[in-house]
RNA sequence: GGCGCGGUAGCCAAGUGGUUAGGCAACGGUUUGCAAAACCGUCAUACGUCGGUUCGAAUCCGAUCCGCGCCUCCA
């Protein structure tokens, strides 16, 4: 079965069919770099590590191209706000957002241009639009502007269905008061814009000043990925303008179509609103690593379609503690397939993994779990149904390591359980990396998670290993009121504590 | 106003013409000093509403209600 994608300009699901085969193109809309990187952007960013990591388990090859913006008027107008310089500003931001990203587990793209190192590429495509009659200077007092003439390019609307006369229409009252007589069209859009002789800006042509907003992702995946793409992707909120622009100035600039499939992400929402920095009300990724397990917000991701809307809920307690409960539920399932793991690990000692006859059904399961997932991924990246297959394969994996004791007194049986429970390591391994879980080393993850959920709940270790251990005293002396009583006291400040038959482990609620 | 997305059992969330999604919560069981974890079972003849097509519709068509997004910066 073919890799299949849904592609907003047919809007259909599609056989995705590479322009080489065996290699993908892929271009994916960076962040504009002024402030932090919030959960929605990690949503998104998130979303395409997948589909990279999917295209590579189905044997493609993949040059995934994902810009950053480090010029733009926002970035200017909050450097100007702090007194630094923009590209300082962006560059430490970017920075950071390159930092957050990596520790929810996106892989590095391939290449990762910026516009401020793409004014020459930018500088070309203009002067080629210029020269081609799809765009023109226009003066203003700052200098000159360039602007692409959206009336000339007859395929203008094709991605988000809408034709010029109903952008018109919705926008008429802006654009009444917004005296933009400069532009033949109000409609047209920026490619150059003129900077004030004091103003951040780069030389060009047309005196200093900074590319328009859309032209420098075009720049950028032409420099890098060529004039044609297989994918472009992005959150849905860039449909338009932003991609509709894009293909415009690229199409009108090479003749050719820019990219044959676009792909655009649901957005994660609070209340039922779009996470936004212009509304307030979003979250950092450095707040979910502060709060949440990486991975368990990746499994949060997933738990979802990524063309759907995703609910992001924020709980505050009256211990004045504030949590994410849907990342908590995804952590504990992240905990589960770790435990699940360790256990499976531990049963299969060094036992090669081979598929025995032995426990018919849990062997089925772990024997296909990984082209489970690959083939819910082909149904345009069906997360939700690869979470199924690992929650299958956990159960499957948690009764061979059930059924084990039982088969201790027989040899054969002894070795096949402990083969098929290596299998099924192999198997979950092999499950979790297209989705990019399970990525830790299992004592990297409890102690990564450990950590944190005692520095939440104020809690200190050596205080509950004392406690625990005073607990074991009184469970040895068969006291188990005094067991009981410490059990219930830790409790209360979210220490879990689990007996087995001489010795006692504990974890920290989430 | 134009263009688009969504409404599925207590909650989250797949499915998109006919046979088990999955998770969480709750309850019953196996196990346990008691618990927890793990596993088994129940909750599940659910699909916003009203019509239509069909042997058969959550799934297709029409109408309609509700929520949201884009059309201005946005992942």
């Amino acid at each position: 079965m073919p890799v299949r994608l849904y592609n907003t300009l047919t809007q259909k699901i599609e056989d995705f069919v590479p322009l080489t085969p065996g290699k993908v193109k892929l271009y994916v809309c960076g962040i504009t770099v002024y402030d932090l990187a919030h959960a929605g952007h990690g949503r998104t960013y998130t979303t395409f590590d997948v589909l990279v990591r999917f295209l590579r388990a189905r044997g493609f090859e993949v040059s995934h191209c994902q810009n950053v913006t480090d010029v733009d008027d926002k970035i200017v107008n909050r450097a100007k706000e702090r007194g630094e310089d923009p590209l300082a500003l962006s560059k430490r931001m970017g920075e950071l957002a390159d930092a957050h990203l990596e520790a929810i587990g996106c892989a590095k793209p391939t290449v990762m241009p910026r516009v401020s190192t793409t004014i020459d590429g930018i500088v070309d495509i203009t002067e080629k639009l210029i020269r081609n009659g799809h765009a023109y200077v226009a003066e203003t007092p700052q200098g000159n502007d360039v602007y692409f003439a959206v009336r000339d390019f007859p395929g203008y609307g094709k991605l988000s269905r809408r034709n010029l006369d109903d952008l018109r229409a919705g926008a008429s009252e802006r654009l009444a008061e917004g005296a933009t007589d400069i532009k033949k069209d109000p409609l047209d859009f920026a490619l150059w814009k003129a900077a004030g002789p004091d103003a951040f800006g780069f030389d060009s042509p047309w005196g200093k000043g900074r590319p328009g907003w859309h032209i420098e992702c075009s720049a950028m995946a032409f420099a890098e990925l060529g004039e044609q793409m297989d994918i472009h992707g992005g959150g849905m909120d860039l449909v338009f303008p932003h991609h509709e622009n894009e293909i415009a100035q690229s199409e009108a600039c090479s003749g050719k179509e820019f990219a044959r499939y676009w792909m655009h992400g649901g957005f994660l929402e609070i209340d039922s609103e779009k996470m936004a920095k212009s509304l307030g009300n979003f979250v950092t990724i450095k707040d979910v690593l502060d709060k949440n397990d990486p991975e368990g917000y990746r499994y949060f991701v997933l738990g979802t379609h990524y063309r759907g809307p995703l609910s992001f809920d924020v709980e505050k307690h009256p211990d004045g503690r504030v949590t994410f409960p849907g990342l908590d539920e995804a952590e504990r399932r992240m905990d589960y397939l770790y435990a699940t793991r360790d256990a499976l690990v531990s049963l299969a000692g060094d036992a090669e993994p081979s598929e025995p006859n032995i426990l018919q059904g849990q062997a089925q399961i772990v024997a296909e779990a990984k082209e489970k997932v690959l083939e819910a991924l082909d149904r345009d990246l069906n997360t939700p149904v690869a979470l199924s297959v690992l929650a299958e394969l956990g159960k499957a994996g948690n009764e061979i390591v059930m059924q084990a004791p039982k088969m201790r007194k027989d040899p054969a049986k002894n070795e096949a359980i402990k083969k098929l429970a290596a299998s099924a390591v192999r198997a979950l391994d092999a499950a979790c990396a297209p989705l990019g879980l399970m990525q830790a080393k299992s004592d990297a993850y409890w102690a990564r998670t450990r950590e944190r959920r005692l520095r939440l709940r104020g809690l200190d270790a050596s205080a509950i290993d004392a406690k625990v251990a005073e607990r074991g005293e009184a469970r040895k002396a068969k006291d188990f009121a005094k067991a009981d009583a410490i059990r219930k006291e830790l409790g209360e400040v979210g220490v879990e504590i689990f007996d087995a038959a001489d010795t006692s482990s504990w974890k920290i609620a989430l």
